[in-house]
DNA sequence: TGTACATCAGTGAACGCGCGTTCACTGATGTAC
DNA sequence: TGTACATCAGTGAACGCGCGTTCACTGATGTAC
């Protein structure tokens, strides 16, 4: 990871009313920082402001500290994951199996992709602020839940058409997802790791209970 | 976690020749301080020494930098958790399946012991310090490879003994640890998540491919 | 057995840095009359 | 249509802090003669 000075552009102010626009430049620039440099230390209020082009002070008109800055990249994270999930599912056809291997598929796409996000996300680096920050536990509660669902319902629907055993889908799909998340974790860590090359359906079939595809 | 001060007690220096065991002592107080803190960030040169009772300046003839004091952190705790798996696997008896599940429960009993530690061995939170500090890559190599080994000799065992279905246990140990992996590192994070009571269970026989218990 | 000396463990003061946060402010923009 | 004024977006300087690291040093301990 390449040190990339970035020198933004020359930023116009916004005009009255507009203001609230700069809160998205804070967010999407935290974000680009968390994504160049894989370090969550490195993305400091000063960072930001110099990465977007304002002065630090000009943060607090948004946010109230530090961790909610990055409380705000972490829900966007969530809502981009959950979109591209969908999307995923949407475009996969009706075939159940493949609706599941496209959604688990997506989910290891998005943490390669942004292996530092996907650590942030989940990585509760930024939880022992709480109390001391603006963060409540209640921002916590139900991030990843919309994740959890759709592979719960890619696991029902194995199930209806018979492709998967799993007599109890609800708690096979938490099982599922906790291997998926080991394996997009590690994966945002080294690249090294001496994966099977069949990584991925080796642990969706086991864990979801597929069938043989041969039968 | 609750800010415990931790008066240090009066040391008395080490005897001419016996510098080492200061060494001990810095990697020993880094962990307490992990572990205390739950906050890498937390696990500073300075802090390590107030922990310790020396001043910051004496770390240095122990350890290059502060990354190198992670390191040996890492390393210990790599070994300590080896030493725990082998201890739960020779106490389990005979019986291959229940070794099985003694290696993964202490795996996991481990992470949820030491949360903070854990997520330091696996969190690659200090890996960006590559080439700007004194931990080479050689030193990373290797680290996890005991564990992933005694849950392949696990594995095999359960196969020989024909109460596991696993045609290809060197892959499915890999998919098992990232399994393990994947629930210590979220109980590691957060303690409320809703689990299914028997997750672990669920986990290991899935990516096992064990028998029914009852056949 | 006594003493000069080298070695070793650790100290204390200081450095420059980037951080989060505060404060009083500036100057453009829209609005009321 | 013109102008005074309130509002709003953002600035600039400054603060105190803890950090990693450096440097010259101290003083106890063991060793050679």
């Amino acid at each position: 990871m390449l040190e990339q000075p970035h020198t933004p552009t020359a930023r116009t102010r916004n005009r009255r009313g507009e203001g609230a626009r700069l809160r998205d430049e804070i967010v999407a620039g935290a974000a680009a920082l968390l994504d160049e440099t894989g370090d969550e230390s490195s993305v400091t209020l000063r960072a930001i402001a110099r990465r977007v082009g304002i002065t630090a002070p000009s943060i607090y008109r948004h946010f109230a500290d530090q961790p909610a800055i990055m409380l705000a990249v972490v829900q966007q994270a969530f809502s981009e994951l959950a979109a591209e999930l969908h999307r995923a599912r949407d475009d996969a056809g009706d075939d159940p199996r493949a609706r599941l291997f496209a959604v688990c598929t997506a989910y290891l796409d998005f943490a390669r992709s942004r292996p530092a996000r996907y650590r942030t996300m989940f990585g509760g680096v930024w939880m022992p602020e709480l109390g001391t920050s603006s963060v409540t536990e209640a921002d916590l509660h139900a991030l990843g839940r919309d994740t959890l669902q759709l592979i719960t319902e890619a696991l029902r629907g194995c199930v209806a058409a018979g492709v998967a055993t799993s007599t109890d889908p609800a708690a096979d799909a938490v099982a599922l997802w906790l291997g998926l998340h080991g394996l997009a974790h590690q994966q945002s860590v080294t690249v090294s790791f001496p994966w099977p090359a069949d990584i991925t359906e080796r642990l969706v079939s086991a864990l979801a209970h597929l069938r043989d595809e041969a039968a």
